[in-house]
DNA sequence: TGTACATCAGTGAACGCGCGTTCACTGATGTAC
DNA sequence: TGTACATCAGTGAACGCGCGTTCACTGATGTAC
């Protein structure tokens, strides 16, 4: 019966899920290098070769976790991002990066896998690239419709940097593809943003603004929105305007 | 004899040194968490009881090899400072930055051990500290003489972000530390640019720009050059003033 | 200069551990007639 | 509704591997008189 098959698959999906979330929680603990098949299966009360049913490999299930961790890490900004008034961009931005932030502080070791070092013999495979895009796509969209809506900022006199041919044309395919119409020089303060934005993150729950930062929360604010206004967009929340008309 | 015991211990040094040497081998092979004693050992035809003569662990061998990466680092960074004129703070400033991803690019690994995800069960100890802050004072300093010199540029009129107290009073301790007499403000961006500066390079040496930017060396000095005129270092080199001078 | 002793480097075997993966198997659960 | 068969989940033993660390040991190298 397609109902009984059904069931057959639901149990699977369940005992799938279950799996990774047993992974998920070792990863939590110990990291991803000590993530092992055995004490997954341990910790369900399976035997070993049992978990080779639902995952073929160690690697198979590491890449499940890291697709599982990027949707997440996506979904999260996306979410943040939407609590805020569509033309608040600055407002906008600010929410997706607390986002990124909230996600590494509830699940340092889960951000570690995405943006820590690369795990010796690991190679991503295609299914990691598109769930990693998610939460960039969030920051740049925020910037491309600031744009659209005639908000975003030119660079400030000081700020006036030379660019090479080389990295125009780079900045103008970058644009393409996430940046509509947005300028070179624009892009390339948005690269440096998204940049700054994970490496300070990365820096803070590694460790290495021990001793220098303390008000972690505050700081971290107060970097974005310099950040953001580096970047150009308004830092208080912009007038409405007709979307797509040219500033 | 002295003479004696001086060739005993060189010999130990040598030996040392050597140990270090395969490790470091090793790492750039296969990353830090298949760093072992064994292969070690192997490596250099001893028996892997043998090591312990001169690591008493696993951990102290990593330990050496983190200070040593810092030091490596630091030194990099100091010297590509020195080869530039000391008026020239913009110069500065990019030389550092490039010998900082110029270290990454060379020792991948050695990068991934400082920057990358904490080591699993390793804590690192006290010993690590001070070679730790060797690159990020070469960086202050800049910013530091700069401001010395009446050079550093105020923020852009778009970039006044309101301040919380207490990011105020965290920014004037650091101030206090690394970046004497610079504004709160000026932290708060010297902050976002040394967190965005290994932001950059983490994310370009772990695969998250593949696809995005292909012309690395070009777009980082974009970066770099886009990031010092956001933190105030003029970017035309400096004309030559009486440092101290307050500008 | 020569001998007796202490220090040290490196050996080899062993400890107990955990790992990923394979394989033939036993039951239970679904499917087709 | 009932039976015969196919599919699937999970078992248990085994493979070969590498790891950190301990320990009693053998020579060689330095030291003190």
């Amino acid at each position: 019966m397609a109902v009984a098959s059904g069931v057959r698959a639901r149990v699977r999906a369940e005992l799938v899920a279950e799996i990774k979330q047993a992974a998920r929680r070792q990863l939590a603990e110990e990291g991803a290098a000590a993530l092992s098949l055995r004490a997954v299966a341990r910790e369900l009360g399976m035997v070993s070769s049992g978990i080779y049913r639902y995952f073929s490999s160690r690697d198979q299930l590491l890449t499940a976790l890291i697709v599982d961790a990027y949707d997440a890490l996506g979904e999260a900004a996306e979410q943040a991002d939407a609590t805020v008034g569509r033309d608040d961009f600055f407002g906008r931005w600010a929410a997706a990066c607390r986002a990124v932030r909230g996600f590494a502080v509830a699940n340092l070791h889960e951000y570690a896998l995405l943006y820590g070092s690369p795990v010796p013999g690991y190679r991503a495979p295609e299914a990691t690239v598109a769930p990693a895009t998610r939460t960039t796509v969030v920051l740049t969209s925020v910037v491309a419709e600031a744009f659209a809506a005639g908000v975003l900022a030119p660079p400030p006199l000081g700020n006036r940097v030379v660019l090479t041919p080389a990295v125009r044309s780079e900045a103008r395919r970058i644009a393409e593809l996430v940046l509509p119409g947005v300028g070179v020089d624009a892009v390339v303060r948005c690269l440096a943003a998204w940049t700054q934005l994970f490496g300070y993150v990365s820096f803070e729950r590694f460790g290495h603004l021990v001793g220098a930062v303390e008000r972690g929360d505050e700081m971290f604010d107060a970097v974005v929105a310099s950040m953001a206004a580096y970047v150009g967009l308004p830092v208080a929340p912009a007038r409405p305007r007709r979307a797509g008309a040219p500033g």
